[in-house]
DNA sequence: TGAGTGAATGACAACGTTGTCATTAGAACG
DNA sequence: CGTTCTAATGACAACGTTGTCATTCACTCA
């Protein structure tokens, strides 16, 4: 691999005028800089990113890690984010997973340091309050699809009270009044703040909430779910008074609603309408109907994590350290108005 | 961020003892160790990559590549895999997408380039003939799910022949003779060598296929794909002589086979047998009943496609330059033998 | 013509490491 | 006691780059 000195020796030039060539220094003749120029990709010279760093004391390194990227494979979306917002400055991204090993992640962390990272960006799994045990690290912390328990990182996470409020708000606009709720892990905050969403939208239609059609889908605590929905919604939907909508708590469970109904004779979305959470493509556009869900922003998440640590950390009063992201509605096939 | 000769000052020895230390060199008198040891604790020392890599100039740090993350999400498989080889031996991935677009691409060889990685895994999201125009790269490049069309670069891709002898052959042993097949776009490779493979166990159990259960599932060409399972499988089980058990390009096909017989009224796996391919566990492990499947190794390419760069080149011999990783049939409850 | 100006270029140090070689101080030996 | 050996430690250079400052040279202006 060339280096600045060579191609100085080949151009017979010093190597600081090559080294202001290659930074587009503006106080080099054009006759030296179209010959050193040529010289320079004759060699195939690339800059030496290490050298530079050493040099300067700033980095270009940005670091992802992770807890487990496993468990929802949408979150790749939250690294491509990530990178969309790098790009602009040609910044790069180290990632690493701790697959929640605690040893490991602390050894994760040593391994950022020694890079020099710029920053990191620690994404959760599940949208819920994470603790990060002193990492001892110095530079900025952006947290992704989670939140600190003690709250004295910025984070960046969906808004779910708007994502439950949106799904609730759509059925109810289409005159649905008798709505079943699916629901995820109770446990998890993203159920306890979209369950408020749809009870804040229910309140707004005037319309009293049965609390008895509300059914937990999934069986088991976080990282050993096993779902229950196709026979809880088979209950549900047998009942004599049966709701004519269901609000899923992600696109899986929306999934095994659809077996539900369909067992019963059920067609979806005439004789029932079903909204989804998530919008995971790979069920959403594949379902039939294809399913009308609400998106987890995890794109833009990671996009605005980064730019959140290239920024100036002026605006960085306690308010804004929670940044909650909109979860928008992505319309299909799977609700119909109630006639 | 302490250095070296910080912690050698406070610790009152030279620069060189503590490098000595901080490398597990045996030279060193146990007290001074244990004086040098707590200061290296107390400073916080994390030794500086940047320096390290420009002094030996060894790089510890692996690149991957990748044209479009999004498409298949499990691909993610691939970045857990290279990470877990990476991981034994300390080294760390910079990633980055192109996200097929071929200026860009060459933007990322030369920061790949600049960072003086070891090796490069160039993960091509379908398996197909992928070009590499020139990357002027000089370090080793390993390409995974996907083969050069020149072949003259190691790769690791999955055994689709073995793959699509395995599904049709686990019908054929239960006894199905009349198996229809779903295939993906038939311009990709993996289509083809499926096909083969089917063909060969049908062959083998002496079983004459029927071409005209063979159809195509999915309209459009690659990157601008619509499903037509639904409409298409509808149709095949209407017929007189409809086949008892379906062998799908996917399971997202295989999803929509799910709901065409739920349509008509047939029900899985009783009335008929369906195996999927990929093993998505977003669907797989979501249907009802749950999808037999024969699973796509992502994890296991990327183990292996840094392990081969890790691995002295002694056995490159062309033979070796396509190394095909076995697809695991996933056994579960969507096939049913045949009374 | 000589001083002053500005543009173009170069010499050198430093960033934090580690490999090479030298130095020191005991210990072991004759 | 002097010599040799070994263990422990240190001085120094170099990796490739860029910031600081110095130098060179052609030119302008009085």
């Amino acid at each position: 691999m060339s280096t600045l000195r060579e191609v100085a020796k080949h151009a017979g030039v010093s190597i600081k005028t090559v080294s202001r060539i290659v930074n587009g220094d503006a106080a080099v003749n054009a006759k030296t800089r179209a010959a050193v120029q040529h010289h320079l990709t004759t060699l195939n010279y690339v800059p030496n990113h290490a050298a530079r760093q050493m040099r300067s004391g700033a980095s270009s390194v940005f670091g992802l890690m992770t807890d487990a990227v496993a468990t929802t494979p949408y979150s790749v979306d939250i690294v491509r984010g990530a990178q969309a917002a790098l790009l602009e400055n040609h910044q790069t991204l180290l990632i690493a997973s701790s697959d929640g090993d605690p040893k490991r992640e602390a050894e994760l962390w040593q391994m950022f340091r020694a890079h020099r990272v710029a920053g990191v960006v620690y994404a959760a799994m599940f949208h819920r309050s994470h603790d990060i045990g002193k990492p001892a690290f110095d530079k900025s912390i952006v947290l992704a699809n989670c939140f600190a328990a003690n709250g004295d990182k910025p984070s960046i996470i969906p808004d779910d009270e708007l994502g439950g409020y949106t799904q609730a708000k759509y059925l109810l606009q289409r005159g649905h009044r008798r709505i079943g709720i699916v629901t995820l892990i109770p446990d998890l905050e993203a159920t306890r703040l979209r369950g408020m969403g749809m009870r804040r939208a229910f309140a707004e239609a005037g319309v009293t909430f049965d609390e008895s059609l509300e059914l937990r889908g999934v069986r088991g605590a976080v990282g050993g779910e096993v779902l229950m929905t196709y026979e809880v919604t088979r209950e549900m939907l047998s009942m004599p008074n049966r709701p004519t909508a269901i609000i899923c708590g992600n696109d899986t469970l929306a999934m095994q609603v659809y077996f539900a109904a369909g067992s019963l004779g059920l067609s979806i979305p005439d004789h029932l309408s079903v909204i989804g959470f998530d919008d995971l493509k790979l069920i959403s556009e594949t379902l039939y109907p294809q399913l009308t869900t609400v998106a987890l922003p995890y794109f833009e998440i990671g996009k605005r994590a980064v730019e959140h640590m290239n920024k100036p950390h002026a605006g960085s009063t306690l308010s804004s350290q929670r940044q909650l992201v909109p979860c928008p509605l992505v319309e299909r096939h799977s609700c119909k108005p109630l006639t």
